[in-house]
DNA sequence: ATAATAACTTAGAGGTATCTAACAATAATA
DNA sequence: TATTATTGTTAGATACCTCTAAGTTATTAT
């Protein structure tokens, strides 16, 4: 097994590693919060454990079996991310702080009895895939909100880049996973949104607000 | 906030010190499965943190500081408990691992909200009392099965000593809190007792079994 | 191409929690 | 009471995870 740390790392490892494939370890080192030392050591460590494939002075990238720890870890955690939401009536705004401690709890049984309850959910409440049972998880391809055009018709899919407060601003709004939304404008000059929705027909969205929203296209 | 470690030093602390409200060194050593000199240095720490009197060579106390302390763990493990049973569907021979993780989690607001959802209980899946917000708790009090007479009818009120195996035991006897018994029975030599109950008229419980089964007189 | 900057590595140290070995005090027993 | 056994303490070592300071390599800019 592996601890509480090292698991952290592989999240953060497998995170930031999903674009391009690797992570430089400032990059890890910065979303740790862990001074780049310290990263340095554990990087060693975990590649001795054939988790991370380690070259001096090369980008990290985690091995197919680090790929699998890291997506078992994030598996526990969009499970319990979903259980707060539906069994326990938490905001999706109010959950990520939890499920960051129980991702890391040591108990098959607890796990599949939260899945079995939810049935076996394939999202998590912001739209992430949840990884399956061999850690494996694929995105559904949907669009940014920012690249979509004026007279397209949408529905809400995923948050990307979901904090809290993100996540309480889409609450006032009465934003929710699901919504359809037709969008009426699209400014030229901040790429800002004005798009009408249940019975809101004049919201202004920022670009940066349009780039975390992942959506479908009708 | 205390760590992990210190957290499981103060409940089995609280849980020893029940009955006489000392413990000695040695005992906690084997209650924690923690070498002696690891527990000397730990108590030493404690005592610095004012949540146990230490003195050399003499056993130890809990302040009411560490009592309380204690107590607020105790309440999560029992709240987890009741939870993972009555919201989540388990058995009560199962849960307690479960809930020695999560008696560590930080997150009131998760406690708060198991709490709600059980409706806030007094008693865990076993009948032991759930600690209050202040980790006050109080044994409502019940007698041994072992000490009630031939003719005596009772209600099974808790479940002490709870291991997984014991309460295995009882599920195949379908033994379970509330359940009414009345007493046929007791032998003279060994302490056994013959009692009735639901359909079965003739059930026989060694007086080691009597002996954990907490009782109400009706 | 060289200098400056950023990223990475090494070395050495500190805190926590654990251990073993050796020693000291208390309790049990003969 | 004297001896023995048990219990408790001290000292010193180790593993884990973190840090700072200093040095090295790679990248960027002049």
């Amino acid at each position: 097994m592996h601890s509480y740390t090292e698991e952290n790392y592989l999240k953060a490892l497998f995170n930031l590693s999903a674009e391009k494939g690797e992570v430089t370890a400032n990059e890890l080192s910065k979303q740790l919060g862990i001074k780049m030392p310290t990263v340095n050591s554990m990087m060693k460590k975990l590649a001795e454990k054939k988790l991370v494939n380690y070259e001096s002075y090369k980008p990290l990238r985690l091995t197919d079996k680090g790929k699998k720890e890291a997506g078992l870890i994030i598996r526990k955690h969009r499970l319990t991310e979903m259980f707060l939401v539906q069994q326990m009536g938490f905001g999706w705004e109010e959950v990520h702080e939890i499920a960051e401690q129980i991702e890391h709890l040591h108990s098959p049984s607890f796990f599949e009895k939260m899945d079995a309850l939810l049935g076996y959910p394939k999202i998590d409440p912001h739209g992430s895939p949840i990884p399956d049972k061999n850690g494996k998880m694929e995105w559904v391809h949907y669009e940014k909100l920012s690249s979509c055009k004026p007279g397209d018709t949408v529905k809400l899919a995923a948050v990307i880049h979901t904090t809290d407060d993100f996540l309480k601003f889409l609450n006032i709004r009465e934003l929710k996973l699901g919504q359809k939304l037709k969008i009426k404008a699209v400014e030229k000059f901040d790429g800002s949104m004005v798009v009408a929705y249940s019975k809101r027909t004049d919201e202004m969205l920022s670009h940066t607000v349009c780039d975390r929203l992942m959506v479908e296209k009708i």
